[in-house]
DNA sequence: GTAATATGAATGAATG
DNA sequence: CATTCATTCATATTAC
């Protein structure tokens, strides 16, 4: 009765997703199961999209991503999602952790790529390095949308959630016995 | 993109949530601020109205919900909206991201019983249709209320609105960073 | 063996 | 409805 909150979705004890490593990476050990640990050359890759400038692929080009990438080994779309969100994620949380120093020094441990982070104005950080252009060119991202934006229909947007003064319970009563889910 | 505000004023003071291994409550690391952690009961609901068929519940729903389930812990109506916008979204996402693996026991764990239902609507509820009210019975409601069959939205199955369209392979200009990155 | 770190995975919240 | 950001959890790896 306890717990049932924290650790209850990671399972899996590993049938599924095993396989790990798949086609002669190697360089991994074990690869059991549990979560997807890249193999070298993925990792490569996908740092040089990363760096090339490829910050949130769309989901056509994940999936032309983790279909390239499963020759090193086995991947799947997801992966390169996440893999793309937690690099921008903590990219971004390093530079605003470095911000956020008023008298401490800190320790900057690792820069794998020399960019210059100077923050000119701290109102938003753009992109550390504007000199990854000439990569570019690799990647035809000139798939325009001709009409994708505008077969938006807003329908309720529940603009009421937004200001939190929202009253809505007007009975604010726990009743047990009143009526639990037959309300719907 | 815009800058749309830094809303740091839920500072997380290093709550370790889950730590506790207490009751499976989670409002009571947080319980200030910081974003809404929902308990396993809330949870359980949320995910029976979903299995159920409810994947856009209307304003008059969201906040019954929320008042039922703020039973079993904090909650406000928000958080309700979200969960279904999210869950309906993410499990779109997961249909969508995993179509390239030839792996096809992608079964997830919350999806054990094994109960088909097709939604095959999209409108409003047109007609009242019982089929779905089979884990509200779940919940020791003591009034039974014929009309429990409106709170059914079917879920729109959505095909691919992406006419793509757009030319590939225009420029397949070999280029110094990889090879192996042409397909994009 | 434990602590610290790095990172994959998940999800709440928000925007367009 | 889709996409993205921020935070957190979980685990593998490394350091102590």
């Amino acid at each position: 009765m306890e717990e049932a909150g924290m650790s209850a979705f990671c399972l899996k004890a590993g049938s599924v997703r095993g396989g790990g490593g798949g086609g002669g990476n190697g360089s991994t050990t074990g690869t059991k199961c549990g979560r997807w640990n890249p193999t070298s050359e993925q990792v490569k890759v996908l740092t040089d999209l990363f760096r090339s400038g490829l910050r949130t692929p769309s989901t056509d080009q994940i999936q032309k991503i983790s279909t390239q990438l499963s020759f090193y080994g086995k991947i799947e779309s997801k992966n390169v999602f996440y893999w793309f969100q937690n690099h921008k994620a903590r990219e971004r949380q390093k530079r605003r952790r470095v911000s956020c120093i008023d008298e401490k020094d800190l320790i900057l441990q690792d820069e794998k790529i020399s960019s210059v982070k100077h923050f000119t104005d701290m109102n938003r950080y753009s992109e550390p390095e504007r000199s990854v252009i000439e990569t570019l060119q690799l990647f035809p991202l000139n798939s325009f949308d001709p009409e994708s934006e505008k077969l938006r229909l807003h329908a309720n947007d529940y603009k009421e959630i937004t200001g939190f003064s929202y009253k809505i319970g007007t009975e604010m009563e726990h009743s047990p016995l009143d009526l639990r889910l037959s309300f719907l």
